[in-house]
DNA sequence: ACTCTCTGAACTGTCGACAGTCGGTGGTCG
DNA sequence: CGACCACCGACTGTCGACAGTTCAGAGAGT
């Protein structure tokens, strides 16, 4: 059952429909129109979006690979709830990514990459003087794909960008999520510094401070009332500044 | 096309027909009855099992989650091939989460899980004297999933078991690798004395030896002819003396 | 009033069928 | 003799329908 009324359910036409109904639910789930937890219907599902049920499957099915539904047998879908073990798999799951990236990147970093990175965070600084919270989440995660893009392995970067469905989740949870977008932009330059260091050491260290950084905000956005404590592995980082 | 004929294709019944045709094809596919890079008709496969094509296409898009199959729009589901870059990804991946399992089980690691694991490789000695090659293979896999599940992190595990499915693919890839399985089985002795340990730096040096064993292992069974060379990151490991 | 049982509505799992598209084949034209 | 084009078969994408199951609620019994 949706919450809010779903965002317009425009009907879908033509091929590809399982791309587009997974594109859509994506968004919705994203977006909490569907709460956590609740179930969705294959037949309401379908009649809304003026397609048959078989594409609702094959994308609820698609969604479920990429953890935002699961599916009990003869139950149905249901909207993925996370609960704070959850925010901490996925955020230390993040920087098991992360640190492999970043080592990956740092071996191979090159000015066209420096370019590429800096660029990328002018942009989010730009963003952040905006309104528009959600273009400056999905600049902050660009940052990152663009990391584990030039790190060179596909596999990896297609395992974040699983991931990344999750961490929109994980983030869409609090609303202290959009303060000090500056600060957080600006915090990705340490990143880039270490890369161009070329030193393996310092970017771990500067990956960990960066996704723990990251970690905590969420957590503590959730508002404490989570499950049990769990300290991240590698460096702790409790302060306030940065989300990404 | 089946370039043998597929394993008896059991009629499958009753419900759940999604996993069994899932399972029938994932055993199919690393048994090699399906070459790589060949199309699955829906219609062939719905007819060999005795269903109807819903229930396989969302086997096949569960598959194609795990890497095992890619659908091309409009053409259908292909075997996914595996070149060079691909092993050297797959296995670049694994070290990547098997250094972080490591990390994670090195800092809660106990007697209980030091008799889990001694255990596991007692099985896997014991399986090496018998000439069962894919029971010694499960094994060996249980084994690093056993250090994955006892790590604590359930979305790491699930990406490991995601993983798993390829991993078998590329182990299936060569002769090889079923030479010297008692050895094999023994490798994994270091790996728990560097849990024991305590010491990251000592698990993460075990790890990069192991799984660098095994990259070689398999890599070097494919012939050489691999697309570019790229170094692995971490210690290389070029000798001969073990898989997993 | 509370609990257990039965009934029925709604839903999931599965099936067969239709429409549009792709690739191959045969024929025709230059 | 070679290249282009129309036709045809097979297949994918999608749809509506049926069967078995689950869940909620009404009703009977205690």
């Amino acid at each position: 059952m949706p919450t809010d009324s779903p965002p317009a359910a425009p009907r879908l036409q033509q091929t590809n429909l399982v791309e587009q109904v997974a594109d859509y639910l994506t968004e919705a789930i994203i977006a909490r129109h569907f709460a956590p937890g609740v179930r969705l219907s294959e037949v309401q599902l379908s009649r809304d979006l003026g397609v048959s049920r078989a594409p609702v499957r094959e994308a609820a099915r698609l969604l479920e690979s990429r953890g935002l539904l699961i599916s009990r047998p003869r139950k149905g879908f249901f909207v993925r709830e996370l609960n704070g073990d959850d925010l901490a798999d996925v955020f230390d799951l993040r920087l098991c990514y992360e640190r492999h990236a970043f080592e990956l990147l740092a071996v191979r970093f090159d000015e066209a990459a420096h370019a590429q990175l800096s660029q990328q965070v002018e942009t989010m600084c730009e963003l952040a003087k905006g309104s528009d919270d959600g273009r400056k989440i999905e600049a902050d995660l660009r940052f990152h794909r663009l990391v584990f893009d030039m790190a060179g392995n596909r596999r990896l970067l297609k395992a974040f960008d699983d991931l990344s469905h999750e961490l929109r989740l994980c983030m869409a949870l609090n609303e202290r999520t959009h303060a000090e977008p500056g600060r957080i932009a600006a915090n990705h330059w340490p990143l880039i510094e270490a890369l161009a260091s070329g030193k393996a050491q310092r970017c771990r260290e500067a990956v960990d401070y960066h996704i723990g950084v990251a970690r905590d905000y969420v957590i503590q956005g959730l508002g404490g009332a989570s499950g049990t404590e769990r300290p991240m592995s590698g460096a702790g980082a409790t302060s306030e500044e940065g989300r990404c």
